[in-house]
DNA sequence: TTTAAAAATGAACACGTGTTCACTGTTTTG
DNA sequence: CAAAACAGTGAACACGTGTTCATTTTTAAA
């Protein structure tokens, strides 16, 4: 375990410990070319001797190619948002290659990050925020990098997208509090929602509508000014003030489920009692015994799984055509939205 | 704007639609070499013209060093954890850098991400889990990378920390729980914690055992069998089995702390009535409606400034001594520990 | 045993950039 | 005005790898 030079050990330097070629070296640890398994132990002898590793930089440039996959998220402070990245890292990094993460706030700054990462050569692109910015795209299907985008959808060829199943959410949600025999519902977003909130909404109303028409007749719908729980709980306020009433509410993610929660107990108000709620995402926030919110969720493990599949596939072949991976969801019964009434008196006797 | 070419346009390109070098192009992208405004034009020009971009791969190569920053995650389900990459990441995107993020469980994973580290040449690795290997950071320090470490510390030389002020946390947390009145304190933690948890329960015992020695005497320390919401949540339900009682808590970190509180509103008792309680972090969570927890406030940006600040210096001048940041820390106080009983009167009033 | 096929090997090239070095033309200095 | 200092330029090299292409060695078939 000499090292005494100064720089990095090459391949070079492997080849001539090993008395072989510097080519052998790069058959020896590419599954590319074909060596004797003897030089093949030679050569891993020697460079395990030396402690050499690959280049990925010099690796890169000659492939055209690097083991990066570029990463676009924003808001890492919603639990939901860092929950997807930590199953995107944990995937991206199952099967070799190294994330490159980039926070971005507004859509020139996207086109920035995805220019930086052709820089990088990257052997794709996942977009978990904001719209792909359409000529970006082109420079990427240029280079031949896969994109893909997570809960959002857009007509680009040759861009993947997967996201979850808001229409059976939307079924679930409205089935359960209809159930629950809820008379005046709401369905809580916010001004410049993201395409999922909006198509979790738009999926919301038209189930009502097709299943139980009387509650659609009387659809609240509530938008706050902001996202978050500052929104959600802002948008409870507001709701107050103006004497509006509802006695069930479906919201569009759990940030602001938990912030309207909140809002309407500043007033006196508490779920299940006085109206039932269910939001979207799961967190663990929502878990937990202070809310114990009824969500419908999504599953982050399978949605990573399948957006580095999109990936994979394309890179082999950059023609096929465009996918929708659509991510089964489920109903995830608490507090806010118990099982059957009895349930409820039952937690309230006890 | 023609791309007929079918690889990517190259400095050569440029260089032939200018009618000048591809030396002159090189120097006109790199604050290095001089050049005439006059060509410094017709290069920029053709550049635009073409779409021409370095291309990073090739750049490392030559400079042995990347625009490229590693950072070492873990846990990113805990509120602290993504804010602070949320900190870190804006720090490295508005120097320019990227960031090389990668998620870690186990020593042995962290050994083989900064491997990968160094494979990628990047310019400097931040560690903010787990111990930094020294036999790893001798290979950082050999490849010229600066490696810094936060909230942890350990005595590697050339290896930078910075960490919060974690006796001046507990100063002001010892210090506001006696002046409430608090006579039984405790002190909760988890089993193996991290570095910045221990710390803070040894100052906050040697706070106590300066100023307040017979609080200290009976100063009762509570160790969850594990970290997180759950964890601080089991440690409640086992302290009310075994029928101790405290009026005053401090935790190690954010999660704890919520767990604790809810775990005693299941038995019935709630902050600030039955007992104060002081977190550490202040997360957003901590700040919403149903917490409302009194924490102590990390400074997530200034640690990430100084962090890359650390990185940066350490760059220029390699042989500088090892440092330790110590970044200020203040006290948010909110309901679970109010200002004065007063004021939580006039609360329980209204 | 002879011949054809297959496997293994090393030399050479390509990837795209930064930087040194020698050289030319221009400006400043004494 | 001569000499010296200086800004600008292009040719050439280095960075470390993957891969092609002849060439040699080994194996399989006849």
């Amino acid at each position: 375990m000499k090292s005494t030079k100064q720089s990095a050990v090459t391949a070079q330097d492997v080849a001539d410990l090993a008395g072989v070629s510097r080519a052998a070296v790069s058959r020896t640890f590419t599954k590319n070319g074909s060596v004797s398994t003897e030089t093949r132990e030679k050569v891993e002898k020697a460079a395990a001797q030396l402690g050499y590793q690959i280049n990925f930089l010099a690796q890169g440039l000659n492939r055209k190619r690097s083991m990066l996959i570029g990463v676009v998220v924003a808001r890492l402070s919603d639990p939901f948002r860092s929950q997807l990245l930590e199953g995107l890292l944990n995937e991206i990094q199952a099967r070799g290659y190294q994330a490159l993460v980039t926070e971005v706030g507004n859509a020139e700054e996207l086109e920035a990050t995805i220019r930086r990462f052709t820089q990088f050569r990257v052997s794709g692109v996942i977009v978990t925020s904001g719209q792909p910015p359409i000529d970006l795209i082109k420079e990427c299907i240029h280079f031949n990098i896969p994109v893909v985008g997570i809960n959002r959808y857009a007509a680009i060829p040759n861009v993947d997208f997967v996201c979850s199943d808001n229409v059976t959410g939307a079924q679930l949600a409205a089935q359960q509090l209809i159930k629950s025999g809820c008379k005046s519902i709401g369905w809580l977003n916010y001004q410049y929602s993201t395409w999922g909130g909006i198509t979790r909404g738009e999926a919301f109303s038209q189930v009502l509508q097709a299943t139980e028409p009387w509650c659609y007749q009387q659809l609240v719908t509530i938008c706050a000014q902001e996202d978050g729980y500052e929104g959600g709980r802002k948008a409870a306020h507001e709701m107050h003030k103006n004497g509006l009433k509802v006695d069930g509410i479906y919201c569009a993610n759990a940030l602001l489920a938990c912030g309207f929660l909140d809002g309407m107990r500043e007033h006196g108000m508490d779920a299940p009692n006085d109206f039932h709620i269910i939001g979207f995402d799961d967190t663990p926030q929502t878990a937990q015994y202070s809310y114990r919110l009824s969500t419908i969720r999504q599953d982050v493990i399978e949605t990573a799984k399948r957006a580095l599949w999109c990936l994979e596939s394309r890179a082999q072949d950059a023609s096929l055509l465009q996918r929708l991976e659509v991510v089964p969801v489920s109903l995830v019964l608490r507090n806010t939205s118990p099982e059957s009434s009895y349930s409820v008196t039952q937690l309230k006797d006890k």
